[in-house]
RNA sequence: GCGGAAGUGGCGGAACUGGCAGACGCGCCGGAUUUAGGAUCCGGUGGGGUGACCCGUGGGGGUUCGAGUCCCCCCUUUCGCACCA
């Protein structure tokens, strides 16, 4: 007969009971430890899936876990609920963005409460809020004001279709997603952080952050891309005034050996030359065309040789001028210096277009002379003046320096990193808080003028430039400086504005003064544990590092990183592919918790592997954590007749054999468990950890008659649920409640390991001959070597091995391992 | 091309600083109970010999009394960046 499911009623007995209880809440400032756990906020997209369960069940576990062992835990939720999406789902299906978004929200937040988390549902909040997003204006008016914000042309992805500016995402091979236009690229005003001003020092802490996996630190050092060189200014005489080149190089010790310089054919040089030469012309036409007709796609190494030359200022040579493609306009001056023998590009184009090849470097170990490419290792510097004889590294000190005397150039560090553009010409973002007045120009909105909020009735098409820019009513507004009639800026900022500092805003949802109370930071920051997954490594996780700098400088905060650990989590995949809905192979978790529980879902995802990894949802291996509730469930009611009313072992207990190895177990579990959520945060080996003890419980559960052996099952069953409560949490509540207990486990403290029980008193000895094991043997702790020693050899299998030997050493470990060396003898 | 990470049973994965390889679970095999089972329980389960022996952590070398773990070379998979001067 089938037993109706345990888990509905018992789940939503629990949920009930915290939601009534507010049994999350947390106080505004903790007295005492604290530990703020947070995940990455959601997108309400729908629905959740299986990638936020698993996120979600780990920090939830975290959480679970700290508060148990007595801290204030700050683990919060919200929504990102600004961005592209809900504009697509606005015109597919012709719902507002805010209805779409709230409706979604609502959705979501039901099956977050089914999973069991424990967040302060009392701090949440969407970022579409204008009473959010007002401080993204705040901000953004502060930075403002320390020169943090500036205005600049930038190229954008412009459908001619549309007549709108395109997100990267929205280009398919070229293409507009929607109409099917081919893309242009167009210069257009755009907002912009200076991010780079703190370029240095996001990459210099970086060594300080000892919390986060080194892959993260490691994706943001190449973002950010610090080279360090030397800029040289060449000149081409020809161009008169404008002539003046300055090239960045980190070889400048090569420099005896360009026997070209090429500019980008976005140069401004290019241009110049251009005016005088067709052929030039000709070139940047079409490298200019191919690049906008195919953005970011590898350029062909094609060039043009200008009819102008270029002096080197080292050598006073005069050196061919080229136009070439593989020369980018956006790193570093838009000018190279060509050393073909010692850079593989230049060595491919020199080839090519004919240009001479000088060895200046030679290598220090002649043996990897070899090859006919470029040499492009350290080595010693040759034919190049007073500079010859010196290895690569002095003479790029020595040639910088010769540069910066010569007044020809001198250190130069450049960045891959850019400044942060946060225009975005969407409806669905905070409004860029800026009114453009035709006798003022570009004013900032007063602070008490903020919220600038969202016009509510604005028709969203996709088409036609900026959906904002249609609003009229909202347009028009008095200049904040001469009152006359100006208008309003429709840029809206990109969202990753919101996502840079909402943990802050947690601490202080209803703030109407401020963003948050500084003192409320200073009490619960830096953030303990941060997970989400690691396509957040670069954008996300550096912006919210800069903020919290900016706010920092602001007086705000008073620490440098929001973050101490961070936790990025693997893909939940199926079938080896990743979820999607094109595939088919989407796992609903409400159909999932319908079917076996939230604790059971939950179990699974962090039973399965460890967080970081990638993990692969199977339906089959869901019965293995399934199965395991299951055997709890039943134990109680297998043992009804005395477990309630035994009590726990006390002092005047004496345990021997079976209930001491159970006590045993059941105290280096609590360790392991301990260590394994506190120091590692590796759910999978907790539990696997947990299921062993149980399975000692189940061993030890038929013949516990004794008092002895009752007390001691009791002890071991109480731990089980106690530690698996932050992964299971409803049903070790509902079976704690069973076993007689009235505080629940939420607020029962984390079970102490007595390290005297755990300590096992007689240990395994491994015997080894020749580093092969040959024998075991269990022999009271703490003996010494020569104990040891003599032990090992009276080992059956160990004699047998050693027969005929001559032992020429023995290495012992105190309590662990024997291991013979031994040789036959010599013979006669 | 450059840079990183990872390769352990049929499968997911364990193995703290070098010291019992394969914990825990899935699957599979055998048995019990059952009208039935995609339920439950018991036993087994790296490979080969099937006697107390040999081989096994992608491949090859090395260091060490001892290597999944450390070093070198190679192979495979995977993720970043992709003319960054």
């Amino acid at each position: 007969m089938k037993r109706p499911p345990f888990h509905p009623v018992v789940e939503q007995k629990w949920q009930d009971r915290w939601e009534r209880e507010h049994a999350f809440r947390t106080p505004d400032l903790p007295d005492g430890p604290r530990y703020y756990c947070l995940e990455m906020l959601p997108y309400p997209s729908g629905r959740i899936h299986m990638g936020h369960v698993r996120n979600y069940s780990i920090g939830d576990v975290v959480a679970r876990f700290h508060r148990r062992r007595g801290s204030a835990v700050m683990h919060p939720i919200g929504w990102d609920a600004l961005g592209l999406p809900a504009e697509n789902a606005a015109l597919a299906n012709e719902v507002h963005p805010a209805e779409w978004t709230k409706d979604n929200i609502a959705h979501m937040r039901r099956q977050l409460r089914r999973l069991g988390l424990s967040y302060d549902w009392d701090r949440e909040f969407a970022t579409c809020d204008p009473e959010y997003y007002r401080w993204n204006q705040w901000f953004f008016l502060r930075m403002r004001e320390r020169g943090l914000v500036y205005r600049a042309s930038r190229a954008v992805n412009w459908c001619p279709g549309c007549e709108t500016v395109l997100a990267n995402e929205q280009v398919e091979a070229g293409g507009c997603w929607r109409c099917e236009s081919e893309v242009e690229s167009r210069e257009l005003p755009q907002w912009f952080f200076r991010i780079t001003k703190y370029a240095d020092e996001l990459l210099d802490a970086m060594e300080g952050m000892t919390g986060w996996p080194r892959k993260v630190l490691l994706l943001q050092r190449n973002w950010i891309g610090k080279s360090e060189g030397a800029e040289v200014r060449f000149r081409i005489p020809a161009l008169g005034d404008d002539g003046e080149i300055p090239v960045f190089t980190t070889r400048v010790d090569t420099i005896h050996g360009a026997t070209a310089l090429v500019l980008a054919p976005g140069h401004p040089a290019s241009a110049r030359i251009a005016e005088e030469d067709g052929e030039v012309r000709d070139y940047i036409a079409r490298a200019l065309a191919a690049a906008s007709a195919a953005p970011g796609a590898p350029a062909g190494k094609t060039g043009v040789r200008a009819g102008v030359a270029a002096v080197n200022p080292f050598t006073g040579e005069d050196i061919p001028v080229f136009v070439a493609d593989y020369v980018l306009m956006d790193y570093g001056t838009g000018a190279v210096m060509c050393v073909p023998a010692h850079d593989d590009r230049d060595h491919e184009f020199a080839v090519r277009y004919d240009i001479p090849i000088r060895q200046v470097v030679i290598p220090n170990d002649p043996a990897s002379a070899a090859g006919d490419g470029a040499f492009t290792d350290y080595g010693t510097v040759v034919d190049s003046g007073d500079f010859s004889g010196l290895p690569t590294e002095e003479a790029k000190e020595a040639m910088a320096r010769h540069a910066a005397e010569g007044g020809f150039g001198g250190p130069r560090t450049e960045w891959r990193f850019h400044d942060w553009g946060v225009s975005r010409q969407r409806y669905w973002g905070t409004p860029i808080p800026m009114v453009h007045c035709g006798d003022c120009g570009v004013v900032p909105v007063p602070d008490e003028d903020l919220p600038v909020e969202l016009p509510r009735d604005v028709e969203i098409t996709g088409k036609g430039g900026a959906a904002l820019a249609k609003c009229d009513a909202w347009m028009r507004v008095d200049c904040p400086a001469c009152g006359v009639r100006a208008r309003r800026e429709t840029d809206t900022m990109d969202t990753f504005v919101d996502s840079s500092w909402y943990f802050y805003r947690y601490l202080d949802p209803e703030n109407a003064e401020a963003p948050f109370d500084p003192e409320r930071a200073r009490a619960w920051f830096p953030i303990d544990l941060y997970i989400g997954g690691v396509e957040h490594a670069i954008l996300h996780l550096i912006y919210c590092r800069f903020w919290t700098r900016v706010m920092r400088d602001l007086g705000l905060c008073d620490h440098d990183e929001p973050v101490v650990r961070q936790l990025s989590q693997g893909m939940v995949i199926k079938d080896g592919a990743k979820m999607s809905k094109s595939k088919g192979n989407v796992v609903d978790p409400d159909a999932a918790i319908e079917e076996h529980g939230a604790d059971a879902i939950r179990l699974y995802v962090l039973f399965e592997a460890p967080p970081e990894k990638e993990m692969d949802w199977t339906d089959a291996r869901l019965q293995g954590p399934a199965r395991f509730l299951k055997r709890l469930e039943r134990v109680i009611p297998a043992a009804a007749s005395w477990l309630p009313e035994t009590p726990l072992p006390d002092e005047e207990d004496v345990f021997r054999g079976p209930d001491l190895g159970l006590r045993r177990k059941t105290h280096q579990t609590i360790r392991r468990v301990t260590h394994d959520l506190g120091e590692r945060i590796h759910p999978n080996t907790a539990i696997a950890a947990i299921m062993e003890l149980w399975n000692a419980v189940l061993a030890r559960l038929p013949d516990a008659g004794s008092r002895s052996a009752r007390r001691a099952v009791r002890e071991a069953v109480e731990t089980v649920l106690s530690l698996l409560n932050p992964m299971a949490p409803h049903l070790t509540e509902e079976l704690w409640e069973r076993l007689g207990r009235e505080t629940p486990l939420l607020d029962f403290p984390w079970p102490e390991c007595d390290e005297e029980l755990a300590r096992e008193e007689t240990v395994l000895i491994v015997v080894q001959v020749n580093g092969k094991l040959r024998g075991r043997l269990q022999a009271s702790r703490g003996l010494d070597r020569d104990e040891l020693v003599a032990l090992a050899r009276e080992n059956r299998g160990v004699a047998r091995h050693l027969d005929g030997l001559t032992v020429s050493r023995v290495v012992t470990v105190p309590d662990r391992l024997v291991n013979f060396v031994a040789r036959k003898p010599a013979r006669g």
